[in-house]
DNA sequence: TTGTACGCGTTATCAT
DNA sequence: ATGATAACGCGTACAA
């Protein structure tokens, strides 16, 4: 006899189970759940003919009961704003792999400005949606993400800080640092920087290990040795162009990525000048073009999907009650190639 | 008075919405989901009080009585067999963008081996977790997609075919052939082919469009012309060696994607031959990159965006049976730049 | 092993 | 015409 099939769609319900196996719901549940407390020879009958139905649990129905979801959200920025496709895919990627081998699900949003302004993320968390919040790129002034906090939903920041959130970040200021003082061991002195939006922390970070360093190395800090850019290309070019109508032209500029560093690139040689002999050039994040420019990109690796499994797996904890400890940081190795060409003779 | 909060985590249910405005449960549903058979004067009392609290309806309780539970999922590949961040990337968002404005949302897995071999996705419909399925880049043997698509889950591929199975793709035969008529129309006449892997359709498209273009113009079908590569560089790199050694040594290549056209130039470099002058290469899905190499890479557009946008808007017009007609194929231009150089001479 | 209350909304039915 | 009562969706957990 074939029991009637309740719910939609074709799918079993834990009645349809209970009755088949000539059992009560209760007894099935506990054949699901694995539990001790039933005989073994019922679980098998059960288990066996689960299978051969291909039942699965509701989850929407287990979920309501447990009051938890095992989902998190991942907040990616909206890509037409991201310069780099790696800083999306990579992100999302290693988020992926932590979450996935963890059992939990993953809800990808894009940071436009409807969901922000519209607070669509503590809406999620509210509804159930969703028991965590990953936020890949957040700006300074998204202020929706302290509320989604203060409202008391886990979130992890992936590669930037805000005021008390929890948060991975690579060590932006030391990685700067370290290209200022590569520039610096190869003889070079007036150093230039172009720094990228002030609502990017790990922007202003590495400005900030650019102003460090000239001041560790007492080279000079110049105001128009330091150019506003945007992340493109094009911004690049501007704030070179800029750069290039100093009194004393530098020898060297630090961009805080890559594509500025390629928009840098083009300024100069639109100036008739060359790269690295008249003007180096240390890029920022190590995109796919880096090695394969015109000269091949001196720049910062930027491990995305590390700093994405670290934030992620940061998260679980917190929601899973385990103990975190201090915001891992991560560090960035500098990648050496031909833009910043070798060491000066006698200039400087 | 303060109400008692019932539901853990803080959250206000439609219970303490009800104890508060002084009205029972169903007058507060009502209100919420704004039916006519309410009084407005009761409805805005009690939206306002909803306002004040930030009461959110629970999502799981609702999909639980709605049997729906407006989420889709998309199924990427793995990041590490993509040669091209774009195209996960570009896809994602695409879907991202027509998801968000028709109100679903997205649940995001990765076409992992555990994944296929779990039946993982026919596990989430069954679970109910999700109502559709969104397949980014599937392989023609990847049987679990019609296992989905036979138990009723509706799916749809992403720029890719599958018997049986609906679908959005772009027109790779005809770019294929008209990336060849282009070479053939500067001169060329001893024109090579990297194929890719034989489980990508878009691939074997690709080379069918290649095949048919050398019937078309007469050209010379020759094995030791047709080799075979996996998408990477170095495969084009060693399919480009081994191309060199045929007898009538070819005077273009048309990879299948621009990877392998980047490992080509690097062969034919190798053998202290010249691109474009010796051996034109002509390659498949305008990377980032392609622009930047050097010679700028000739190449096929490949909208990722548009053809995910495409199949997402199909999978829901399918999900509210909405009729959805013959599966759209997705146009795709050349991009002509310097590796295919300019007409040959007497050269042939 | 099973009956039953429960989690949180929705909706049909009934009372005013 | 409004609003309240109760059953329902599906699985879990505790008492019996």
């Amino acid at each position: 006899m074939t029991s009637k099939i309740t719910a939609k769609k074709g799918r079993h319900t834990i009645r349809d189970i209970a009755q088949m196996a000539g059992v009560s719901r209760s007894t099935v549940s506990l054949a699901i759940n694995d539990s001790p407390k039933i005989n073994a020879d019922t679980k098998k009958k059960i288990t066996d003919l689960i299978d051969k139905v291909g039942y699965r649990p509701n989850q929407t129905a287990r979920n309501l009961v447990r009051r938890s979801t095992e989902t998190i959200c991942v907040v990616l920025p909206q890509i037409s704003h991201v310069v780099s496709n790696a800083y999306f895919s990579e992100s999302l990627s290693g988020i992926l792999d932590v979450a996935t081998e963890q059992g939990y699900h993953l809800l990808v949003k894009e940071a436009s400005a409807e969901f922000k302004e519209g607070r669509q993320a503590l809406k999620l968390f509210r509804q159930g949606l969703m028991d965590g919040v990953l936020v890949v790129g957040a700006l300074t002034n998204d202020k929706y993400i302290s509320e989604l906090a203060a409202a008391g939903c886990p979130v992890v920041l992936v590669n930037s800080t805000l005021p008390g959130v929890d948060y991975v970040i690579s060590d932006n200021e030391t990685a700067a640092f370290k290209a200022v003082e590569h520039l610096h061991k190869l003889g070079h002195r007036r150093i230039a920087h172009i720094r990228g939006s002030e609502f990017v922390t790990g922007a202003l970070d590495r400005t900030a290990g650019y102003l460090k360093a000239l001041d560790a190395f007492g080279l000079p800090k110049l105001d128009n040795y330091l150019a506003q850019g945007y992340f493109d290309k094009q911004s690049g070019f501007d704030a070179t162009k800029w750069l290039l109508t100093a009194p004393e032209r530098p020898t060297a500029i630090f961009t805080t990525n890559d594509m500025m560093a390629l928009g840098a690139i083009e300024a100069i040689r639109a100036a008739g000048l060359r790269v690295p002999e008249d003007i180096a050039i240390f890029g920022g994040d190590n995109i796919q073009l880096a090695p394969y420019v015109s000269p091949a990109l001196s720049t910062l690796e930027q491990p995305m999907d590390q700093i994405a499994q670290a934030a992620c797996q940061r998260l679980l904890n917190r929601m899973t009650g385990e103990p975190v400890g201090k915001p891992p940081v991560i560090h960035l190795d500098l990648v050496i190639r031909e833009s910043c060409g070798a060491k000066l003779g006698a200039r400087g």
